[in-house]
DNA sequence: GAATTAACATACAGAACTGTTTGTATAACG
DNA sequence: CGTTATACAAACAGTTCTGTATGTTAATTC
């Protein structure tokens, strides 16, 4: 039976946010385009109107996932006479505390951490990185700017500073999501990053 | 045909390291016995000679990797008068250099980083699960005494901090084995390391 | 308001994969 | 040296999944 316009679109909707939660449970391979259906209450005859197939299915899904504004953090890093630290700290803290909240992003993050990028999703681990890549750059812009000032302790380049922490943030999130968040990842997060950060200050 | 003991065993030696180049190419779930079989020059009635089913193959698979000795680790670490942090120092960068070595073990830990462990591979996560908790609890323990000894800086606690080395190194080891093994892990791993144990001994 | 087309559901054909069964040559054993 | 069990290969049966083709109803268009 044909539905309105709008309809159409929920029925999309319906679908992405199915497959977000089969995905997550079973896997992107292991779950089926019938699962699929089932979990979004329609048929796999919706589906394929909608999306080609399991892996245009699976980029429409990555496409609709809100990415970090990497624009606006940038922008408040370079405020003049700012206090480095305390700027990256605060943001981390954030982020934390919305990956803790937000299941959407957590199902999401942890289907992209586990799906193999052979073939056609290669793109996807593509932009992953490129992604990585520019906030380990704009973290080492601004601690060489607290460098310049004096403010970073000499034991640290800015370069090594910026991998580092974002090691230390993309391991404290894979150990939370992949393995059963056993722990609060906003407090014992927040409590790990500050102390790191504490150590970065020139003495 | 039938062969000799000592040849069945090499086959099943040449299953399992199909097995393991395989799973690490198409992911587990996307691979099929028949892949595997093909990879290790047999037909699938080997495969199921030897294992009961592809569940049966990866955790053999699994149980065949060597497992990092936490005991030595251990003993090693509560030696009196042993400079905790330069061990620590010393093991990490040692595993790093290791894992940048030998390729077996990046495919196996690629492999368990990825596939999800829903139903019958349950036991393995719980047994990863595990170990990282233990090498929690030794760095905890090393850090503690350290701290007893007023070497350790006194914006860290030895859980904290154990957390926290453990983060940053998994986070380090992922980006390197899930996102394309873009940098020298040893090299680069091991300065990060270094200067961020630096930041930890007390002024 | 008849024709058209969008938004699906249903049915179908085929591929792929799994697990088992059967066949078989030969090593191992008495 | 005959028998038996082993280590597979090959064939088979059954299921599951995919992609498409067709059917159906209601919105839209003219």
């Amino acid at each position: 039976m044909r539905r309105t316009k709008a309809h159409a679109e929920a029925t999309r909707q319906q679908i992405l946010h199915a497959a977000e939660r089969v995905f997550f449970e079973k896997g992107v391979s292991n779950a089926s385009m019938e699962e699929v259906a089932l979990a979004a209450g329609v048929t796999r005859g919706a589906i394929y109107w909608h999306f080609a197939n399991k892996s245009d299915l699976f980029m429409e899904l990555y496409k609709s996932v809100p990415l970090p504004q990497e624009d606006m953090i940038a922008r408040e890093l370079e405020v003049e006479g700012v206090d480095v630290f305390a700027v990256i700290e605060r943001m981390a803290a954030e982020w934390l505390e919305v990956l803790a909240k937000d299941e959407q992003r957590q199902r999401i993050l942890s289907i992209l951490l586990r799906c193999d990028y052979g073939g056609e999703l290669a793109p996807v681990l593509a932009q992953q990185q490129q992604v990585f890549d520019e906030h380990v750059r704009i973290l080492e812009k601004a601690f060489a700017r607290a460098a310049e000032m004096g403010k970073l302790d000499r034991c640290w380049t800015p370069r090594a500073l910026a991998s580092s922490f974002c090691w230390m943030m993309k391991g404290l999130c894979v150990e939370w999501l992949l393995f059963g968040r056993r722990f609060d990842l906003a407090a014992e997060g927040r409590d790990g990053l500050s102390r790191f950060i504490r150590g970065l200050r020139a003495a």
